[in-house]
RNA sequence: GGAGAGAUGGCAGAGUGGUCGAUUGCGGCAGUCUUGAAAACUGUUGACUGUUACAGGUCCGGGGGUUCGAAUCCCUCUCUCUCCGCCA
């Protein structure tokens, strides 16, 4: 969530930048610092009072250690009327509070400066391109067909196991997962992360910290009978190590990988976006998470693109990265790149990977701060990246290297594989 | 699942109704000494809120209650540990 001193400080400029986003509810910006307000005077009304009460309580002790019982009793009176009108200035003060914290959360974060305006995907910016796209030969098909022709994912008998979006990945098939995470886990931890496996339930906390909760209920599993949400991304369980946590400056940056699988309802999808391996219900991903000083988070940023971009060119796969405008980027970022693949078979870009900058937004909700060498406890920034995203990155190497003989695996694949083709 | 014990500051660990936001030790930071370091000694060291600054207020796992006053008493929830049971 935003800070209030920062809507505070400036409300035209949060005004102005929660438009490049098309916020619906611009009004709310004032609604918050009415609440504020309010909540400072009532804050300020009960702190006073208060005082008088423990001032007052404080002289009841030595009065009756004196033995001055009457002026005891008398003081007790005065404590017992001014508790009469503390009552309802608390329930009113609590009340504000909650008031102001709901309203807090229902502003998205702030676009950065970078963030190029426009409404929806067709206007996300153009960052580079990389790699050929294949000139496939005539009897190539769509990865939904390779997949059943060499006998690599079963996804009748996921429907059958569990429900569509749950496919069971067969033999060879089983085995390119396997190999495609351990290189992914591999090439981030030479690169200095530190890789995690984390949980993945997650209780209503962390949901929270990260900002699947409040209003993205729906888009996670939840499991009713201990209020645990499945992990929707194995971001939600690594950033939550470091809610209610203060680092040492030093320690900084925390960088962090982890594989874990991924659920998602994906309410409300259909058609040739859910045709095989395009959008499932549960698929593999690794992750990079890092948490960094506030003045490097943008050359991290940048570094971590880079660092996705070297990982889909060892794939030999064609890339290209955008940057999202306003409209498009999710409700928590400051600053999104978006990785896409080309998929040859289905003639279409399918996203892999994206990448955000999160700024303060998810630190402050999930209280994740850093000592800085003045000895001040500041908020840090936080980022995610997906390095990668399996089930698209598998159907774009199916598919773009499929030929007469099978099917190719790319040259860094071939130790985790222990071949070099799908024959 | 059954029985018992417990939850206090970065860590360890005192504190059973009033000057306790909390003794002490370790750790951290600063200084003295030293060519430098170690040791020793001295000082300092929680978070949030609030103020120009001070003051003030809140926080001893969470929530509720008793009391003029609660870390301390009562209720409740959560979690941890020990023993038993079950189990990959």
């Amino acid at each position: 969530m935003l800070q209030l001193q920062v809507i505070r400080q400036n409300p035209d400029e949060v005004r102005k930048k929660l438009a490049v986003k098309y916020f619906q509810e611009p009004e709310l910006v004032d609604e918050i610092i009415r609440l504020d307000d309010e909540r400072k005077r009532l804050q300020l009304e009960f702190d006073n009072t208060q005082a008088k009460v423990n001032s007052t309580s404080k002289e009841i002790g030595a009065l009756m250690a004196k033995g001055q019982k009457d002026e005891a009793e008398a003081h007790k009176s005065k404590v017992a009327s001014l508790k009469d009108t503390l009552g309802p200035i608390s329930s009113q003060l609590e009340k504000v509070g909650k008031l102001l914290g709901d309203t807090l959360i229902r502003l998205p974060n702030l676009p950065s400066d970078l963030v190029p305006a426009g409404r929806t995907p067709a206007e996300n910016v153009l960052v580079r391109e990389g790699g050929n796209k294949p000139v496939l030969y005539t009897g190539a098909v769509p990865h939904w067909e390779l997949t059943g022709k060499y006998d690599l994912i079963d996804f009748e008998l996921g429907n059958k196991i569990t429900g569509s979006g749950f496919p069971v990945y067969k033999k060879r098939g089983a085995r390119l997962q396997r190999a495609l995470i351990q290189y992914f886990l591999d090439f981030n931890t030479a690169a200095g992360y530190d890789e995690f496996q984390p949980p993945l339930m997650v209780n209503e906390a962390s949901a929270f910290g990260t900002g699947q909760l409040p209003d993205k209920e729906g888009q996670m599993y939840h499991a009713t009978e201990d209020n645990f949400y499945l992990i929707p991304t194995s971001e939600v369980p690594l950033t939550n190590i470091y809610r209610d946590v203060i680092v040492k400056e030093q320690e900084l940056p925390v960088r962090m990988t982890g594989y874990t699988p991924c659920f998602r309802r994906e309410a409300g999808s259909y058609g040739k976006d859910v045709r095989g391996l395009n959008r499932l219900h549960q698929f593999d991903k690794v992750e990079l998470v890092q948490l960094v000083h506030p003045a490097t988070s943008y050359d991290v940023l940048d570094q971590m693109v880079n660092h996705v971009e070297e990982l889909l060119k060892s794939l030999e796969l064609p890339y290209r990265i955008l940057r999202l405008c306003g409209g498009d980027m999710s409700f928590t970022s400051a600053l999104t790149y978006d990785f896409e693949v080309y998929s040859a078979a289905q003639e279409r870009w399918l996203e892999v990977s994206s990448v955000s900058n999160f700024e303060t937004y998810q630190s402050n909700r999930m209280k994740a701060r850093f000592k800085d060498a003045s000895g001040k406890t500041q908020l840090l920034h936080t980022l995610n990246g997906s390095s990668l995203a399996l089930p698209r990155i598998l159907a774009c190497l199916l598919e773009n290297n499929q030929g007469p003989d099978g099917i190719r695996i790319p040259a860094v694949l071939e130790k985790y594989y222990g071949n070099n083709l799908i024959g």
